[in-house]
RNA sequence: GGAGGGGUUCCCGAGCGGUCAAAGGGAACAGACUGUAAAUCUGUCGGCGAAGCCUUCGGAGGUUCGAAUCCUCCCCCCUCCA
């Protein structure tokens, strides 16, 4: 096991909240005396089985924590879905089925374990606990907070102060989730920025039920490919993890530099002194920057896809944008009704590189179209109806089209 | 229950009888420049084999030579009062 100073370095890497850094010493020295692993605790609501990269920033130091030889317990929320997160939301969210629950988190585990090693990695659910909680327990449990604790959380401030509807049971949200530490006896647990308050209640709650408090720890929201929002799904600035191999390493290179090492520190294996040393020869220019992103781009989609695959991508990704040459592969497409000629937009149309021949006309224009290497400009072109040609809209579209019948 | 303000093309948002396929911004796409960088610049951004035609402005009717714009009914959002 690793000294607490050698711990205390990786699990602080890319922290916001580390509440509070003597506790945690006091817990790592304890645990590395004793030789007994600390009980992690990471808490997901079942609701978003797809997951993209900046979900993975909470996993990656679930990991760190597997690497030094802690206990990671990945909790689903089964119990906790069914009441609905109010959590970043400016109004209430509508509670999840049974069922949906099951579906998403059977999801969640197929994803997340492309990042965290499943035999070390305990898998548990809040019903098993909260499901025996009885009602009179429960409002033991309430009376230990007041509304005025509540209050204190930002959204719930606002929305009371704006008159809008906060649910009573929305207040049992962060109760139930302080509960749940509680219950695990959590040394540690993690979460999003946005999810302190709740983080904090955990300690309230164990210093109430006389146990030692969790160490907190936040970890930030990622940004997305815009360099400037959030990363998510409704803004489309994502990566998903579930993305096939060629785009997961496009969309990494198509990030600026500057968030290309914010994306190695959240993301990467790398240790910081290496990301540092990047750094510094990207400065020195010693080492060129596209350099260092394929490396980052090749590192993750080996994480989802396998080494063999980011070797894939990465050599496509070499011949069709510096190169400007062809993919290894590029989508057949069958064309029934071979003739004299065919009208171009109408071709690109039927071959699915536009989705209109308005359209298709458009990306003439722009010169974007080629068809068997050679670029048309003429809008009017018609193009032989036999054999087989190969389409290219713009640097990423291509199609080659057989003509049959 | 009472009073008022809205619903416009992917998103935000102007337009309030013809000059409107509808300003502006964002996103997206293409081209230039490149490292597919980012940034920047330029252009495109409903459909149709097209200098013309067709379908769009919450829904259904109506007024008018002409409606996103006016009227009627309906649906949905929001604000204030109770």
């Amino acid at each position: 096991m690793k000294s607490v100073e050698e711990q205390i370095a990786l699990i602080e890497r890319g922290t916001v909240d580390l509440i509070s850094r003597e506790d945690l010493v006091k817990k790592l020295t304890r645990s590395v005396e004793t030789g007994r692993p600390l009980t992690i605790k990471a808490g997901f609501d079942p609701t978003a089985p797809d997951l993209h990269l900046g979900h993975t920033v909470l996993l990656q130091k679930l990991r760190h924590f597997q690497i030094l030889g802690h206990e990671i317990n990945f909790l689903i929320g089964d119990f906790t879905g069914l009441i609905g997160d109010p959590t970043g939301k400016s109004d209430t969210r509508p509670p999840l089925t049974r069922e949906d629950i099951e579906r998403n988190a059977e999801t969640y585990k197929e994803q997340v374990f492309k990042i965290l090693d499943p035999v070390k990695t305990k898998v548990v659910f809040n019903s098993t606990w909260l499901g025996e909680l009885s009602s009179y327990e429960m409002i033991r449990l309430a009376s230990q907070l007041t509304v005025a604790r509540m209050l204190e959380r930002d959204d719930f401030k606002k929305r009371f102060e704006s008159n809008r509807p906060i649910s009573i049971h929305e207040f049992l949200y962060p109760l139930i989730q302080g509960y749940d530490s509680v219950a695990m006896e959590a040394d540690v647990e993690l979460g999003g920025t946005d999810q302190l308050f709740n983080l904090l209640m955990g300690r309230d709650l164990q210093r109430h039920h006389g146990q030692e408090p969790q160490v907190v720890l936040t970890m930030p929201l990622l940004e997305g490919l815009d360099g400037v929002n959030k990363m998510s799904k409704s803004l489309g600035n994502y990566i998903g993890i579930s993305e096939p191999a060629d785009d997961i390493f496009g969309k990494v290179m198509s990030i600026s530099d500057e968030l290309m090492f914010r994306y190695y520190e959240l993301l990467s294996d790398l240790s910081m002194e290496e990301i540092n040393g990047l750094r510094a020869d990207m400065e020195a220019g010693r080492i060129h920057p596209k350099t260092i992103k394929v490396r980052l781009a090749r590192e993750l989609v080996a994480r989802f896809h396998g080494v063999e695959a980011a070797e894939a991508a990465e050599r496509n990704f070499e011949q069709v944008f510096r190169n400007h040459e062809l993919p290894d592969e590029i989508p057949e497409k069958e064309i029934a009704g071979a003739g004299e000629e065919i009208w171009l937009p109408k071709l690109l149309l039927e071959a699915g590189l536009v989705k209109s021949t308005s359209d298709g006309r458009r990306m003439i224009k722009q010169n974007a179209v080629s068809v068997d290497g050679e670029k048309i400009h003429d809008v009017n072109a018609n193009v032989p109806a036999r054999g087989v040609l190969l389409l290219r809209v713009g640097k990423r579209r291509f199609c080659r089209v057989h003509f049959t019948g």
